[in-house]
DNA sequence: AAGTCCAATACCTTTTCGATCTGGCAATAC
DNA sequence: GTATTGCCAGATCGAAAAGGTATTGGACTT
């Protein structure tokens, strides 16, 4: 697992969209897809289940994507406290 | 910024010494060694004082290791609480 | 049934990361 | 005072991971 992915997931579940997500992450959309499921091989579980018109978060995603954001905020809240001294 | 940074200064961190931590962690001693610099470089300071002996905490270090602690932490726990779903 | 919209795949390139080896510096021993 | 030991830093090389482009496959819409 790496932050990046952390990033990536965060970014298509609120987009529900993985073009839109790596437009908004400045990357193709196929490396946002093979990360995304690289982290589902990861934790074992689909994250999000895939319609024609997008991505829906799935039970595991829902559990997920507050504890990802939260781990960005800290890390974000870290790095600024590190900066500041 | 990657976790494995983030696991690597927590890890020198306790160890007060990169040759052990890197032991530890399982690495050679100058992959650590680059990726502290690195995470020193990409916070713009030094998060150790080296010193003959070994390694010790900066007070930007002191400022950043508990919440990388709590990071790691967090992220260990999301991904249980993924797993056990 | 055709068009479109989306994610997934294939293939290639590039970047990143770690291992090995070497150098330099400080402390200790003799 | 010199030699040895222990430690971190730097350079080079090879392997692994990540991204980009082009393309395919599937599902709604009309």
């Amino acid at each position: 697992m790496s932050l990046a992915q952390i990033r990536y997931f965060v970014t298509v579940a609120e987009e529900k969209h993985v073009g839109r997500a790596a437009r908004r992450l400045c990357v193709a959309q196929p490396a946002v897809s093979r990360q995304i499921r690289n982290l589902e091989g990861e934790l074992g579980r689909p994250l999000f289940a895939r319609t024609a018109r997008g991505m829906t978060l799935s039970p595991a995603g829902e559990v997920f994507l507050p504890r990802a954001q939260a781990i960005l905020a800290d890390l974000a809240a870290a790095t600024h406290a590190v900066r500041r001294i």
